[in-house]
DNA sequence: CCATCTTTGTGCACGCGTTCACAAAGACAT
DNA sequence: ATGTCTTTGTGAACGCGTGCACAAAGATGG
């Protein structure tokens, strides 16, 4: 999955809990598959591994809806289908605005998921003039100065962010200005929006961080004693950097501290390879600085 | 964020947590920025907001870290920057093959947050064998005959699948059998994957639908009383049908439910239309059936 | 060298989420 | 009817993550 929930500090929603909310879509999605497959009833253990989750926090899930399954049997699909549907809200249609229509935007446009799931694209808006008129996914691009117009016109309350980061902290004050209270960020910023309105943010940059330190992770602990050796004399190696350069510049300090540090990482590394067979860092054999 | 973290159950990295690990990302994120402007330190109060999360999370997260900042002073910018790259594993430059060149797939190759951050798009893979060749964001797409080739040449540990929910669970064993241990999955499925794969998903769909959830309760919690009646006597008929029409077949069953929990529900909001000043289900009255 | 002020690092308590394990409920066969 | 078997629903224990609040560390000024 991905990252980044900014959502209210933990309002438990009608008792719901939050960790079950996110899962909800999960299960839907499942008893949705076996809807069309006319199954007609499941148990939580069948359910659960279809969903990739463990049966004993399906049941609790679903005890938070009510107690929708038959001992001895099940779950009734296409009951549980309309219940969950009805609790996420999506028994009514959504109209959602996407702001921002490059490449990504473009792509969630198109996206087919939309309209077989209770949304609807109302309007695709592109703060770029060229772009007025086109039509992308079917619907004519409108322009940014249009956005209030749009939003308050189609009764829109959810909106999409796919601008560049730049744009998004101002975009997200004018949907909010015009009636959105929840938005969808894909754009790489923090956004600083007041109490009552949800953002949820998808970030693709992230969720690659993240496995970059699985991974790493994972070559790393082949090598076992050697390289947690080597890392402790790359730790000091820095720590000592720092110490003692105290009244250097900021830059120099980081170009010491990277001096000192990458040779012993290389040859933890190194060690590691010899000792594991292929494993290794993918690109060089000497990490490369950080980016900018 | 998104949402779908398919992890090893908790086997909390090297004394890490994983909430730490997710955090770091953004971290990075804003420090990166700073050091752009040239700042040279940074206090936990000020990184936090910057980063959107309490400042004394931060200052336990970095504690896991180790001792990096300064009492009195704050944080050093450039040597953190070079900390917590180092600890994702950001240090190297990773080659990642994104499968799957529809138009997700496309923004994905396209993104410029690739590259700046520690990543390299290896090579693009698609199933059209009219795709191949064709150049999507200078690089040529190549078929996906070539898929174990391209892994094993590169190096690749890292894959990003953007294909169709129907092809994700082959084209991940393929990954997986080729060499690559950490995936990033954008396609409507749950993956099936052996110990040792870390998968994390991204599904646009489920957070709308997250966000949705929250926008119903917002637009319900005016309407109280009535609602809550109105709702408890849709909860009772919909009971109701599914315990008397337990001879029925499913899909009659299904339909008899909607029949009679709907019309309910049209008039809580209805109610909820008349107090409140103008919140109200977007589209319609009544609210449409759920989808297929 | 001492006092003061700022900011980190963390011990501690609390609450949420997960998981186990089992009693209650119902289906089904006899 | 009664017993057996399956599967739900949930009480209880546990562990992780969060946030408070403060002591320790160091900078800074006199």
């Amino acid at each position: 999955m991905a990252t980044g929930r900014t959502h209210r500090p933990a309002t438990r929603s009608r008792g719901i809990p939050e960790a079950t909310v996110a899962r909800l879509p999960l299960y839907l999605r499942a008893l949705t598959a076996l809807s069309e497959r006319s199954v007609p009833t499941v148990s939580s253990e069948e359910l659960a591994a279809a969903a990739g989750v463990n049966s004993a926090k399906l049941r609790k899930d679903f005890s938070y809806l009510g107690s929708y399954g038959t001992r001895g049997v099940g779950y009734d699909v296409e009951y549980l289908v309309y219940q969950i549907s009805r609790e996420l809200g999506l028994t009514q249609d959504w109209p959602v605005v996407i702001v921002g229509i490059g490449n990504l935007g473009a792509a969630l446009a198109n996206y087919g998921g939309f309209a077989s799931r209770g949304f609807r694209v109302a309007a695709l808006i592109d703060a770029d003039p060229a772009m007025a008129g086109k039509p992308v996914a079917g619907i004519a691009v409108q322009h940014t100065d249009e956005l209030e117009k749009i939003i308050e016109d189609n009764g829109v309350h959810i909106g999409v962010i796919a601008t560049p980061a730049g744009a998004a902290q101002q975009v997200s004050e004018r949907l909010i200005a015009a009636g959105v209270t929840s938005i969808l960020n894909f754009a790489p910023t923090v956004l600083q929006v007041p109490d009552g309105v949800d953002v949820r943010k998808v970030d693709l940059s992230i969720e690659l961080q993240i496995l970059a330190f699985h991974e790493q992770r994972k070559a790393g602990e082949e090598a076992t004693a050697e390289a947690v050796v080597a890392d402790a004399v790359a730790e000091a190696a820095a720590k000592d950097v720092k110490d003692t350069a105290a009244e250097q510049s900021a830059e120099a300090k980081r170009t010491a501290a990277a001096e000192a540090a990458v040779p012993s990482a290389a040859r933890a590394e190194a060690t590691a390879r010899t000792e594991s067979t292929d494993r290794k860092g993918p690109d060089g054999d000497v990490p490369a600085v950080m980016p900018a």
